[in-house]
DNA sequence: ATGGGCATGTAAGCGGTTACATGATTAT
DNA sequence: ATAATCATGTAACCGCTTACATGCCCAT
């Protein structure tokens, strides 16, 4: 995802601590589990040497000092030619949709499996993209109350429409299922 | 992708060399340039070594010495405990889908972009999306001609309805632009 | 004969994960 | 009190990429 140009975005908008970030990055670019903290200091740390960020140490009265992070002229830079650039937009991946749905590098090999462990996968994945499903409407309908940036509402609004084109496909791969038992299982 | 298992997974269907593991990652894994060969044979050593597979030296009458790579009863079990498992499926990220098409990562910030620059960037996403469509509107309909495996032939009919889904979005998105540029804009 | 595909590898490096470690502040 | 959250880091490791290296076979 190229962390440190999305690191450089945030900053661009807001200076801020290390741990801020990682907050930032859990709820607006959607990693659910926390960014890990190795990874994100040392990055950090790696950006500050090459110019593009600052650290204004600050010291407060009470407690041990926290380190405000600004974006520098280089780094305002290096953000805005990533931006328009087109790194990153394509990743070299024909098939990049499978990607980002995990669960298909499996569903390749289910004719290795007997029908009714085929359907019991499938079943699970069901509900677990229902789940989803709701989750994503309850955050998008808070983004538009909120009125929140357009660009990342639409976003949303685009991964609520694929996981319902998700739940319809994985409905459709059960059907066949029932219809075709023979040619959906063995290899 | 958990190489590893994609590759027992096709060892169970056929013995085969390293080489041809890597053309049919390529064809039915989706991933658009080589896999790459360090990887591969590093990877294949490793599983040796667990005894997960095996090497038939094939001394031809002429040329080189080919290694045949066969499946073992251990990399078997290995493959069949990972597909009946849950590994893999979910890879605890909630915004999955932005995994699956790094274009969004860029769109977040789009809000720095001027309303030329990115309903320039919305076009040419939208030519590579038609593009892909075409690509695979005609992988798809060689699959169906060939009768090919049912599971994966569902699989690039979903990634079809996702392309398609894709286009859609980036056209309401440039709509988005044109009735409402000044939301759309600066951060 | 030349270039492209087949086939097999090695080495350096990078980005990211896992796990550990510490300590202060705030909320219950 | 004590648990959760804020906040900052380090070290080991792993999977994968990039780049290099070699050599055969086959078609034009």
């Amino acid at each position: 995802m190229s962390l440190r140009h999305v690191l450089l975005g945030l900053l661009s908008e807001n200076s801020g601590h290390g741990y801020g970030l990682r907050k930032q990055m859990v709820h607006r670019l959607g990693h659910f589990r926390n960014i890990n903290e190795g990874q994100l200091y040392t990055q950090l740390a790696k950006m500050e040497n090459e110019g593009l960020i600052e650290r204004e140490v600050v010291v407060p009265d009470k407690g041990p000092a926290r380190k405000l992070l600004h974006i520098t002229s280089k780094g305002k830079q290096t953000f805005r030619d990533w931006l328009r650039s087109d790194q990153h937009e394509n990743d070299g991946v024909l098939y990049d949709f499978m990607q980002g749905y995990s669960f298909f590098a499996k569903v390749n090999f289910f004719q290795h499996l007997g029908p009714e462990e085929t359907r019991q996968k499938i079943r699970s994945q069901l509900s677990l993209m229902e789940e989803r499903k709701k989750a994503y409407q309850e955050i998008l309908s808070q983004m538009e109350q909120r009125e929140a940036d357009p660009f990342r509402t639409r976003i949303l609004a685009f991964g609520l429409k694929e996981v319902e084109h998700r739940i319809e496909w994985l409905n459709e791969l059960e059907g066949d299922l029932s219809r075709h038992p023979k040619e959906a299982t063995q290899g």
